[in-house]
DNA sequence: ACTGTTTCTTACCCGCGGGTAATATACGGG
DNA sequence: CCCGTATATTACCCGCGGGTAAGAAACAGT
């Protein structure tokens, strides 16, 4: 054998019989950028270890080195979604702006996400999957972004930036819509990512807008009707 | 309600055997309504053949008198559902009204089918469990409902009861806020369907309305040209 | 080099679940 | 009363795939 890595498929760091000795952290994370992709091709179950294994040039038990089982690898590529939406929110909460500016920003990063193979995982995967234990985290997480979307919404209604509407209601909405974008995204497709969370923060919001929709909406409108529900 | 030509007392021949077919097909419902039940609270992958046989208290064998496997099975609950989507557009197809009229329509009657077990079917099942075949049929159909989204949108455009906005985007965005009702809607929650689909027939729209949609929505406006499509 | 530890392979287990074969029961018709 | 058909049951097959046991390589420290 030559001794040259040569054209590998993808960048593995198990080359057949060459440099194998890598940072434990880094083929944790080449296995599961590996899995995520597989579980988006093929879908969960009928994604086998073996699968995952082939695409690294391993064997199956070797995986078994780095993870309890199948669930966990779901598991965790799930968390690496969660964790870039979570630090998005951290980043607005720690930032100012009106609610509506808040909503809008939260809205194309969300969408950005959206586009990556991890950002899909949140949408994607069914949380069955998981154990009693991970899945509590899940819907805890889960809940997290949803009351972002509903503070923001809130706090727009409150500063006249948006106007009195449902908040539940268009918080579902808007979730919606972002979170089927990692449905049909496909990177190969005809729009970029970034025109779509561009696009999308304003079809979303212009119709929460308390005035025009693409301009600033710093005039506190004149009647503050009570939000919320009816 | 009875098809059977009088039915009372005289003893057809025909009866027995259309007696005997109605029973077939009701129990082919039977196992329908069963099985999109379970496959929506277990999942596809998780619920057995024996699930859906038990509940009904007959055994496994027993359903391969009405289908010829479980991808059968997950196709017909997810046809179902589709039918329905279809006579919705069909019927606002050979109506009349602004392209914004046709679309809040679709958009009521889309987002009350999302609340539906198979309507659910639509936007939970994966495509990959079904065969190539009726993959395909599948795909045909999903692209029929895009086509009527973005078609209303392009006449209303056309009409002036839409504002100029991106077609494409728009229909995905509204068509993933609807599909979005089917993985989070549980009859038993706090809103009904009814509400749920006037609710965002109205806040998926406003952001689209050539001018103010709170209110009068179905004001056409100055003229009204012909729509593209007959 | 010896030795203990980590990593990875070969070979295997085994339970689950879709699907089938053989057969029993129900029933209408002649 | 017997036969044909439709319907259901019991018992079984078997392939797939997650998971494990035992041991081989690679590697680090002394």
């Amino acid at each position: 054998m030559d001794g040259s890595p040569s054209s590998a498929t993808s960048q593995s760091p198990w080359m057949p019989f060459e440099s194998r000795r890598r940072a434990r952290d880094e083929k944790r994370e080449a296995v599961l950028r590996t899995a995520v992709q597989l579980f988006l091709e093929q879908g969960y179950h009928r994604t086998t270890l073996n699968d995952v294994a082939e695409r690294l040039n391993i064997t199956k038990p070797a995986l078994y080195n780095y993870f309890r089982g199948k669930d966990e690898i779901l598991f965790e590529c799930w968390a690496i979604g969660q964790e870039r939406v979570d630090d998005c929110i951290d980043e607005i909460d720690s930032g100012g702006g009106t609610g509506m500016a808040k909503l809008r920003k939260l809205i194309v990063r969300y969408a950005e996400v959206m586009t990556t193979d991890y950002g899909k995982s949140l949408v994607r995967f069914d949380v069955r999957d998981l154990t009693e234990h991970n899945r509590k985290i899940v819907a805890t997480a889960k809940k997290k972004i949803d009351r972002a979307f509903r503070r923001y919404i809130r706090e727009g209604i409150e500063d006249g930036s948006i106007r009195p509407c449902d908040i539940k209601l268009s918080a579902f909405a808007i979730a919606g819509s972002l979170n089927w974008i990692g449905h049909w995204y496909q990177p190969g497709g005809a729009l970029p990512g970034g025109d779509i969370a561009s696009e999308f923060a304003i079809r979303l919001t212009e119709g929460l807008a308390a005035k025009s929709s693409r301009r600033k909406a710093a005039k506190p409108p004149t009647r503050v009707k009570r939000g919320g529900k009816r």
